[in-house]
DNA sequence: AACACTGTCAACCGCGCATTG
DNA sequence: GCAATGCGCGGTTGACAGTGT
């Protein structure tokens, strides 16, 4: 216990839960006095509670704009983008969120997004899935454009076809997102980005320093909803 | 039924900034 | 300029309810 905890008790001020009472005599003085001066509300009031105390219970419980009830899926959209651009700045936050306080949001963030990390084992097993998705994602547009490549082919057999007697053919003139694709296929290092991840083993653990590794992948898994804790990284 | 575990939320704590004398 | 004070903020704790075993 601190200096000021203890020098607290020693004066008599009360601590723990609020009783419907003290919840009165505090509304009471907001009403007479307005917002502030917390300072003075145990003098004024004869509440035996510091001024921190009463500026909380006011702030996150007695004040009457308070939505209460859950947080919507709306208002849980505005604090995802909210917290991927602010981070952990839950006032700013709350004041996107008119009946919400800071300590609300907050609570509802640690509840609902900030999951307590998985083990090593579990967090390989995890990247392990995600690596198998990607793969199976680059084999689905592989195949795709395979696809695409014979029908264009076949397009251009038959207009050869139509087109011969006549003097000179039309070069065929390739789709530029094409090119771009069969570019980034046949490059050996976005291959390699894909296919290493298949011989990844089921059991395989993390190396000791990948935490920045995994603060990354974190937020991209996070894509699916499957798991994750949002983006705020570097907080464990 | 009893116990352990987990989720939720009100409240507290410590720190830093702004204001005041 | 500086110390004292008030206030706001983010992090943490603890009580309680709900759920699983």
């Amino acid at each position: 216990m601190d200096a000021i905890s203890s020098l607290m008790l020693q004066q008599g001020w009360r601590k723990g839960p609020w009783t419907a009472l003290e919840d009165r005599l505090l509304t009471e003085y907001v009403q007479q006095h307005g917002e502030g001066s917390w300072n003075s509300v145990a003098k004024l009031t004869g509440l035996r509670r510091s001024g921190k105390s009463c500026r909380l219970r006011w702030v996150n419980y007695l004040r009457p704009d308070l939505k209460r009830g859950k947080i919507t899926p709306d208002e849980e959209t505005v604090i995802l983008q909210l917290h991927a651009m602010l981070g952990n700045r839950w006032s700013a936050i709350a004041r996107c969120l008119p009946g919400r306080t800071d300590n609300e949001i907050k609570n509802y963030w640690r509840t609902h997004f900030k999951k307590a990390r998985p083990s090593r084992r579990a967090r390989a097993q995890l990247l392990h899935q995600y690596q198998l998705q990607q793969h199976r994602q680059y084999l689905q547009s592989l195949n795709l454009l395979q696809q695409q490549q014979l029908q264009q082919q076949q397009q251009l057999m038959l207009l050869q076809e139509q087109e011969q007697g006549q003097q000179s053919p039309q070069e065929e003139v390739p789709d530029e997102s094409m090119m771009a694709q069969v570019a980034m296929m046949n490059d050996p290092q976005s291959k390699e980005c894909c296919c290493t991840a298949v011989s990844v083993p089921d059991d395989c653990v993390l190396p000791a320093d990948d935490e920045a590794i995994w603060d990354s992948l974190w937020r991209l898994v996070d894509g699916d909803g499957s798991c994750g804790e949002g983006s705020s990284g570097g907080e464990y």
